[in-house]
DNA sequence: ATAATAACCTGAGGGC
DNA sequence: TGCCCTCAGGTTATTA
């Protein structure tokens, strides 16, 4: 499911439900997520929830003990309800809060995570190599150009690569490219400054957009309150291979990039 | 060191 | 109906 938008939106819909909120205890019924979940966790009770934050794909959610990290994965959500709302098969975790809520972890797949750290959550191994935020200053043409030289690798990896620019993934990927007019074969060393720029631009637009429709819910996606996202409406090229390029009619081609579906315009994208 | 591939899972959909 | 195949929003670990 989750790329940076989607996860933008699942913290900003559990914010109200969960800030400053208590968990009572948390109920693990599948630990066998990407990693297992900690132990420590179980042990966590009547802990106040002093903070909310995102960092990449990653939710962090701080507790005065520590900070427990989720990701969602492929098929992830969190999603808040009624603490009598029956669980189905594959909710794995809830949050017991000390309002009657809980906050439910669900996912199919199971290629996410729940994960808890007691250290600066920016150090815990799996964020500390992260690259800067998509809209974040240091994130601009000059710093995407270095990176560019640096790998040599297609458009779509330099820009699906974390260590570069994190919250990309493959449906973004695929619509900023096409908004960038480049094509996704291309290689990242012989990109212009230019061309940087207008890549760093169409990623930051197309990114804040999804936000503002409230991600893009392809199945799995909705928000904590259970809203769809209403970006799949406004996709250009992801899921339309076959069907004419809105911009010069010609049809949509689809390859595969490190075995990630792509889409693109061979007119327009050069 | 860098880049391709395999691996982790479940479920939906298509072809036969 | 059922079996087999492919594909799906991600990321790490392993291999080349």
């Amino acid at each position: 499911m989750p790329e940076l938008p989607e996860v933008e939106i699942t913290c900003q819909g559990i914010q109200t439900a969960v800030l400053g909120r208590k968990i009572r205890k948390i109920l693990v019924r599948q630990p066998q997520l990407r990693w297992p979940v900690p132990d420590a966790l179980l042990q966590l009770k009547n802990v106040n929830i002093s903070d909310i934050n995102r960092r990449a794909k990653y939710i962090l959610l701080n507790v005065q003990q520590g900070t427990i990290i989720i990701h969602l994965g492929m098929s992830g959500r969190l999603c808040v309800f009624d603490q009598t709302t029956p669980n189905q098969k594959h909710d794995h975790v809830d949050f017991i809060l000390d309002n009657g809520t809980l906050l439910r972890y669900t996912d199919p797949r199971r290629f996410g995570a729940v994960l808890w750290t007691t250290e600066d959550p920016l150090n815990y191994h799996l964020l500390s190599n992260l690259g800067p935020e998509p809209f974040s200053e240091c994130f601009n043409s000059q710093y995407l150009f270095e990176w560019s030289k640096r790998k040599n690798v297609t458009l779509k990896q330099l820009i699906m690569d974390q260590q570069v620019v994190v919250g990309v993934g493959n449906i973004y990927a695929n619509e900023a490219l096409f908004a960038a007019k480049l094509s996704p074969l291309r290689l990242s060393t012989s990109l212009t400054k230019k061309e940087c720029q207008q890549l760093v631009i169409m990623i930051q637009k197309i990114l804040q957009q999804a936000i503002l429709k409230g991600g893009t819910t392809l199945r799995d996606f909705l928000s904590p309150t259970g809203k769809q996202g209403y970006f799949i409406q406004e996709l250009l090229v992801y899921g339309r291979e076959g069907e004419d390029c809105l911009c010069c009619k010609e049809p949509l081609q689809s390859i595969r990039i490190n075995q990630r579906s792509t889409v693109f315009c061979n007119a327009c994208q050069k």
